[in-house]
DNA sequence: GTCTATATGACGATAGAC
DNA sequence: GTCTATCGTCATATAGAC
């Protein structure tokens, strides 16, 4: 995992630990004992590169919005459009981008507001840019939600990973919601 | 709240208080002080319902599974079809059922099993009902993740509860996925 | 039978010594 | 960076009031 904005390779690790708990077992899981048996520190040895809880809570912020931004310029320019790509990667779980929302849509989950800022403020990039593409502000909702759909059952997905959503169910929904644009 | 499992008054209001304390806060607020808090009840007033926490957690996946189980029911023979019934309901905020879902949701999202069964069994019965409407399972996997997208959304809300979706972009939106029925 | 008040024991975050 | 102590919060057990 390559963070933005947290340069030091163990202070990644922990934000790394931290953000995976989080995704895995929720905002009670991801207490300070776990992150620090998950990263391989001790639970002070987290505490030196993050000052509290807290701090680590506000750097997660930082790198989500720093990623969700730049993911806003990549799809601009997707070779396979815009659309596409927004919901080929809603479908990545292994997306670090994917993973730092799904933090923090769990912390925004128990009435966080900072977190939920970052949510809104990402959101609102990603329906700018899907806009532009479709030019259509409804069309754009309506795939955001889908993206959202699809990450939610990601959640509910069977043990072995089996994919949901098909390659070929792909192309038909991006046809359904941008007809102006043909999935090659 | 009219729960149909819970018969008892007392309890109906502990366990309609632990599903709102779910939903707006996650899993660690909803505590047994936060739950005697809101219900106006004593801790051990609240344990005298449900003998533990874990009882009152079962008694909420129970409730949730016989009214998804109902609800189905409902949808299958709903005058505006299933598709419309189906994403109407889900904007539905102040829904008994939706709540359930989502409290399951929250749990379901520490890693609990008996969550995620509830969770997929649910979703197997919907599945099933608007397949049956549509005749088309890509259309049903479509039309059940646009409702986990607008129910996602709903979290993002604007305090001032403006509505994300208007009933003409639901018309548009019903239309979009299941175009043999006209919405009216 | 329906509830309340208090006690106990576990766990979490963090500060300070090393 | 680690180890130890402290303090708060939580679930739950126990005893008893009406």
């Amino acid at each position: 995992m390559v963070f933005v904005l947290t340069i030091d390779g163990q202070a990644s690790r922990v934000l790394e630990a931290y953000t995976d708990l989080l995704v895995e077992r929720g905002v009670r899981g991801a207490t300070l004992e776990e992150v620090s048996r998950r990263c391989g520190l001790s639970k002070s040895g987290v505490l030196h590169h993050f000052r509290s809880m807290d701090k680590l809570r506000v750097a997660l912020f930082a790198e989500a919005r720093e990623q969700a931004r730049e993911d806003v310029q990549t799809m601009r320019t997707a070779p396979e459009g815009a659309v596409r790509y927004y919901l080929r990667s809603s479908l990545d779980r292994e997306s670090e981008l994917e993973r730092l929302i799904e933090a923090c849509t769990r912390i925004a989950q128990t009435g966080d507001e900072e977190a939920l800022t970052v949510l809104r403020d990402s959101r609102a990039g990603w329906f700018e840019g899907l806009s532009e593409a479709t030019g259509d502000p409804d069309a754009s909702a309506l795939i955001l939600m889908l993206g959202d759909g699809v990450n939610h059952n990601a959640l509910l997905r069977a043990p072995e990973g089996e994919t949901f959503l098909t390659d070929a169910s792909l192309d038909r929904l991006v046809n359904l919601v941008d007809p102006s644009r043909n999935s090659q």
